[in-house]
DNA sequence: GTCTATACTGCGATAGAC
DNA sequence: GTCTATCGCAGTATAGAC
């Protein structure tokens, strides 16, 4: 649904994205201009305009497959009862999500999490924002006190990295992904059913 | 050394950082003006010059306190050996230091964490980065494994959305404080000194 | 499918009056 | 200490030729 591999004659469409994210994450949203984006491809600024009718839509085209792969665990996830089991599902399954987007997009996670505040008045920014709130609750009740809610939230928050930090480490982005995986679920209490919620 | 309370005879400078981080906070660097500062603040953006050379000298005076009190955890530490108990001590010290900075500049750390990459060019973020990794560096040996390394980078971070995470919950900031320090200590296995780096 | 040329807006910053 | 006025520039976006 992305808009790829059609009757096209050219892949300017889709190498747009990648300068655009390549730029997008090294020096931010707001910091990278279309014209920016044109020079590094080697076209006019103009030539963007035909593919993306605004800045914004290129920033949409980016995460649409992300919100998609998030609605698709936030529709699974009601399928089990609360509890350790669900919350490995949920983390195992985000961490996939992770992964594919790391091969097509590889600095999207980072430019995520690093650039909350500048994307979140636009409306790709909020969904995303949504669906990480929906990820939460498949994770720990919202009833559930503070300390349990903050490692939820750190569980999550643990995957992202794992895609992105720890670059200066000699493992490669499995590795990381595979220990991230394992902190998360420490951090969730998706691991061994009792022994949580006291600390 | 901040500039404050000093002969002046309005608090127009004052009151112009606390706007700004307001503004910072809510949209971002990038997207906030001098002239909207300006505004909110009821003077006209020529003032704001008066007070401050350009934007950025405002995020600097802004980060200036934090830095400092950074450093200090940073001189601090190695005066201890290497272990749980120096772990405890850079966590404590800086959840307070996280706290103090919470009173006089509430939405400074969150807007840290989430505009990390428009202001990472220049001097006052750089100067985070580094006194971050400075800290992370007090928690865990750069040569350990990888699921440490992201144990304690979330530790540091566990404090950090202490100071602004889950504003949905009902607690007051110094529970949510509290709670993050459990949680950052048992990440960076502050507490039990046997026990960890193993899952 | 890509270009040149340009309209328009809003930014940071400065000069100089009060 | 604050103002008005303005400069120079960069940003997004559009129109229309090729």
């Amino acid at each position: 649904m992305t808009g790829d591999s059609d009757g096209r004659r050219t892949n300017t469409r889709q190498r747009i994205r990648e300068v655009a994210l390549e730029l997008f994450a090294e020096r931010g949203y707001d910091q990278t201009t279309l014209r920016g984006i044109a020079d590094q491809l080697g076209v006019t600024q103009a030539a963007v305009y035909y593919h993306y009718r605004t800045k914004e839509d290129i920033l949409t085209s980016l995460l649409d497959d992300l919100i998609e792969g998030m609605d698709k665990i936030i529709e699974w996830g009601p399928t089990l009862e609360p509890g350790p089991e669900r919350r490995l599902g949920v983390l195992e399954r985000y961490s996939a999500l992770l992964a594919a987007t790391f091969e097509k997009a590889p600095q999207l996670i980072r430019f995520l999490q690093e650039s909350q505040t500048s994307i979140k008045d636009m409306a790709a920014g909020a969904g995303i924002r949504e669906r990480f709130q929906g990820l939460k609750a498949l994770l720990v009740d919202p009833a559930a006190d503070i300390e349990e809610q903050l490692s939820a939230q750190l569980a999550l928050l643990a995957l992202h990295l794992g895609t992105f930090a720890l670059d200066e480490v000699d493992a490669d982005r499995g590795a990381r992904g595979a220990a991230a995986l394992r902190v998360a679920m420490r951090l969730a209490g998706a691991e061994h059913p009792a022994g949580r919620s006291r600390g």
